[in-house]
This record gives C-alpha cells, structure tokens and sequence, in this order.
DNA sequence: CGCGGACTTCAACGTGTGTTGAAATTTTTC
DNA sequence: GAAAAATTTCAACACACGTTGAAGTCCGCG
C-alpha cells in the first residue's frame, strides 16, 4: 500500500478511491474529504485536477467506460465474422457478457469496483438518463441492430425490452449487494462471477427466444 | 393539493414526501428539509414523529412493505390452490409479478414512488442487506420453494441464481430510469407497465425452463 | 372552562460540506 | 542552475446539514 502510494500518481489515486467509494456508497453518499483520505491526499488536489464534484464523478466514469464499450464492441465484431449467417442470440448474449465475466474474473481490484459503479449508475434516474445515453447507447444500438439479425420477424419493441431485461439482470448482478448469499443461505456467492455469467446466457437467451421467436 | 395538504395528516404527509424524495434521489440525496417542504410541514416535526434520519427512511420503507407482500403471498397460494399440482413456472412468475403491475396500473401516484425505492434499496450495498433480507426473504423463499416444486430436479443453486435474474429485470423495470425510452427513440416507455410485465412474465420463465429443465 | 397531553413551531447549536486563493513545493524547460 | 510552469499544501470561507430543547398551539376529557 505505501509501494502504491509512492508510485501511482496521485491523480489516478483520487480516480481509483472515487471510483470505489462512489460505487459503493453513491454520488451522495461519499464526501470529497473521504476520497481524499483514501488517496493519501490532500482535499484540495481534488479539486485542482477535477473542478467541481460532479465532474470528478464523470471523470471516475469515464475513464473506463471507452475501454469497456471497445472491448465489448470487439467481441461483437468477432463473433459476427466468425459465424456469419449462423449467428445465434446465444452467440450475441455471450459477446455482450463475456468481456465483463473475463475482466472480473482474472483481475478483483481493477475492474470490480468500475463494475458496481456502472451499475449505480444505470440504475439512478439522476445519472443514468445522461450518462449512460451518452457513452454506452451507441454501442448498446450495435447490439440491438444484431438482435434484430437473429429475430427479423420480431417487432423492434419486444428486442427492446428483452434488452431491457438482460440489462436489469447485469446491472444487479454487477451490484454485487451480497443479497443472493444471504437468502440462499451461502449456497451463492455474488462474486462468483462465472456461474453468475455462465447461467445469465442461456437464461436471457431463452427469454430472447421465447418473446421473440414466431 | 391545497385540499391534499389540508386534509391529509402531517405524519403520513412527511412519509409520502420521503417516499417520493428518498426514491428519486436515495437516502443521501434527499435533506430533511426538502422532505419537510414538500409536505409543507416544519423541519423539526419529521425528527418528532420518527427519530434520526435514518429511521425516517425505514419507516418509509416499511409502510408499504408488509401490504406489498400480503398481496404476493395471497397471490402465491391463490394460484397453488386453484391449480395445485398443474401449476407452471408461468403461474409463479405471473404471481410474483401481478400484484406490482396491477397496482402500478390502477394509481399512478399510490404505488408508484414506492416501487422505485424498493428498486433503489434492492440494488444498495448499504441498505440492501439489511432491510431486503429482514422484511422481503421471508415472501421471497416462500416463491423459492414454489419454484423447487416445478423443477424438482433443478440443482437449487440454479433456481436461486433465476430468481436472481428475475430481481434485476424486475428491479430495473421498477426504477423507471427512463433509459429504454431514450435507447428505443420513444418506441418503448418506462411507464408502460402493462407492456414491462406482461413480456417479463414469459421472458423469465423461458429463462427459468432453459436452466433448470434437465 | 381549564387542565393535560399530543402535536407543531421556532431558533439555534455544533459539525461537516464543497470550493477557493494564496503560499509552498516539485518538476520541467531553456 | 535559474526561470517558468505544474503540482501540492494550507487555511479559511460561506453555507447547509441533522438534531435538539424550549416555547407555543391545538384538542379532547372532565
């Protein structure tokens, strides 16, 4: 931790304490003297680099999410010119998924964290309207446009709020509130991220399946 | 709304106020005396009638709770017996979700705050353990054994993780971002809460064959 | 009417907030 | 190595927060 402190610059050390307090605690659940302190740092700097609080949180945002939709986007493009014609929702459900379940699994402290505040994010009405809008409805639109591929006869609607869906089941799991340990009693565990993945894609593409099929 | 403030008690008035507030913008982003403005009602007399901020805000939360889940309940054994051991995953899920969407549907502004700050509560670390676990898992293994009786053979891990996935579309449909009606352009709405669950309930359950069907 | 208890207001408290401008320090540039 | 620029610290600001205790008001019961 000292090792850290010493060579990290001290302004992705305020973006990395933003980023897991936020997360963790929201927008505003979280006082810039709290992040400030994680980051052995003084309040002020915060400031200095960011400007005003709320651009600080856009900065914490949005550092990672360019990463995150190209990866995202990449693994679209791959399975698409992999499989052709042949593509199936089961295929497009597991490219939007897989790069989340890579990252959280062979990294816990870079990505976890980012993960939790996506889903603070898309689950505010504050935030999400602007942010998520913003920076993740474009490449959210690329995969919307391949599941009208795999469902041509479906009505746009129903492709829509099957999206919608697959978003809400995500972003709780994303959460990770520690909910589904408690009431399954230690059976599941929230960080269990690949059978939490591994069952998200064919029970979404079930769903898909279901409302959008004939 | 004049007739509202005059007619309906301080107390209740304080609680509708926080309901609303608390849901928008969650525990910290509320201040006491905005909830006071809205119920046109002194600072002071919110910490009279219930105590610390925090307990404003379970008190809150537990209006409507305990009537929330008689309603699901009464709906789960309504169903058991009408259809006793022909009952499908179908059933559950629709029972599960009838109740949410029918007082949605009948009183835009009884239910409807309410239902974003269980979304809100769901899907918080801080709050989310404590209070979800004491006053909502009671009701929500009740539909877990419901769902054991369906597929008998399902590994339970399995159904516990589908009834994760169903929290979240759930919970994300309660929140009412209003995200889905900018991806979609206007095509699909947050508020249309007939569309929301009446795709949701085969959706889920299609899910649900999927996995834990041998 | 008048007493007692519940309800409501008022004014104020100590504390912590985001933000700022100037000073001090480090790093870069020539 | 001095000058300039970028970074970091320091101290303090004005303001809003949750909470409290005392004063005031309402209302039913005798």
């Amino acid at each position: 931790m000292s090792e850290y402190a010493s060579v990290t610059p001290k302004r992705e050390r305020i973006l990395d304490a933003a980023e897991e307090l936020f997360a963790r605690r929201g927008y505003d659940g979280v006082t810039l003297r709290q992040i400030a302190q994680q980051a052995e740092v003084d309040v002020a700097l915060a400031s200095y680099h960011f400007g005003k609080k709320q651009d600080l949180f856009e900065a914490t945002f949005l550092r990672k999410a360019q990463m995150l939709n190209d990866l995202r986007l990449q693994s679209l493009t791959e399975i698409q010119e992999t499989k052709g014609d042949a593509l199936t929702i089961d295929d497009i459900v597991s490219a939007f998924l897989r790069p989340i379940q890579k990252l959280g699994l062979e990294d816990e402290s870079g990505w976890h964290h980012y993960f939790a505040l996506v889903a603070y994010v898309n689950s505010s009405s504050v935030w999400g309207q602007m942010m998520m809008h913003k920076h993740f409805d474009p490449l959210v639109s690329r995969y919307i446009d391949a599941f009208r591929k795999v469902f041509p006869e479906a009505p746009l609607e129903k492709i829509h709020w099957g999206y919608h869906y697959l978003s809400g089941a995500l972003t709780l799991t994303l959460a990770q509130t520690g909910r589904i340990d408690r009431l399954s009693d230690g059976l599941c565990q929230s960080t269990d991220v690949q059978t939490a993945y591994d069952l998200m894609i064919p029970f979404i593409s079930a769903g898909f399946r279901d409302i959008c099929e004939a």
